[in-house]
DNA sequence: ATTGAAAAGACCTCAAC
DNA sequence: GTTGAGGTCTTTTCAAT
């Protein structure tokens, strides 16, 4: 899909927290109609999406973590990802450059949350050959 | 912030994607000024957000990435995290458990924007005495 | 903190360009 | 793809509990 300018500047608007699109409109000077019917665009494109995000600073019994693997053959890179993508708990992942092949983003249960994840979610992954965990134990701008 | 069920209601129904009050309402069996109410304090107390989140996939011209850092001294963790957050082209800073002290979201220009940005911003941060930068080639359910 | 009613505002439909 | 006019739905305000 193609964006143009006029996409661009809606995005960066709405990226900075939600506003209606009259407003959007004047500041843009266009009618309410096309900025209705450019945000129905990209979002039916999968391009943008509108929705909350929390802060997992207040998130009591939830951890955050990172959970970096390495992968038995790089021909299974994409299948993995979307077989990690598939578990629960799991917020993203992404194939990555550097000392890991695929990096997950996880929200568990602060008790036993990320040892049930490793030994009953990831084990089951065929393929996945390691694993190393960062507990985001503090953060600053980020929100889920 | 003390959070109740009702709050955690709202919070997991605008998480999968914006619905109006009036829906929301219904489904919990509460007033339309509730739920508003409700939303009002969240979104005031820093708890949730609304916002627009782009499919970095389709960011052309643009390139996520992950630098995990190491920092010279522990007590320094929370001011040096306070300093990467503050740098531009940096999404979020999490302090980590692990292999690595700080983890940052970075996304710059495909071009020379991480280059740049290691060369330009993160050297000018002192007390960071190593970095490791992970590109995100291909994500899955990612959104920024 | 929650509600109901009324007013203001946003959004949607549709016909036209 | 964009627009304006009109109708509908959502949000806001506010007095009361």
């Amino acid at each position: 899909m193609e964006l143009d300018a006029t996409d661009w500047n809606i995005i960066s608007i709405l990226q900075a927290g939600y506003e209606n699109n009259n407003t959007i409109a004047r500041k843009l000077g266009l009618s309410e109609g096309t900025i209705r019917a450019r945000i129905k665009r990209l979002r039916e494109a999968n391009v943008m999406q509108i929705r909350a995000l929390i802060n997992p600073e207040v998130l009591d019994n939830k951890q955050l973590a990172l959970i970096a693997m390495r992968v038995a053959e790089s021909r299974l890179l994409e299948t993995k990802a979307e077989e990690v993508a598939r578990l629960p708990n799991v917020l993203s992942v992404s194939i990555a450059s550097g000392r890991y092949d695929l990096i997950a983003e996880v929200l568990v249960d602060s008790n036993r949350g990320l040892v049930r994840f490793l030994t009953e979610e990831l084990s089951g992954v065929e393929g996945v050959i390691s694993s190393e965990s960062f507990l985001m134990l503090k953060s600053y701008n980020k929100f889920v």
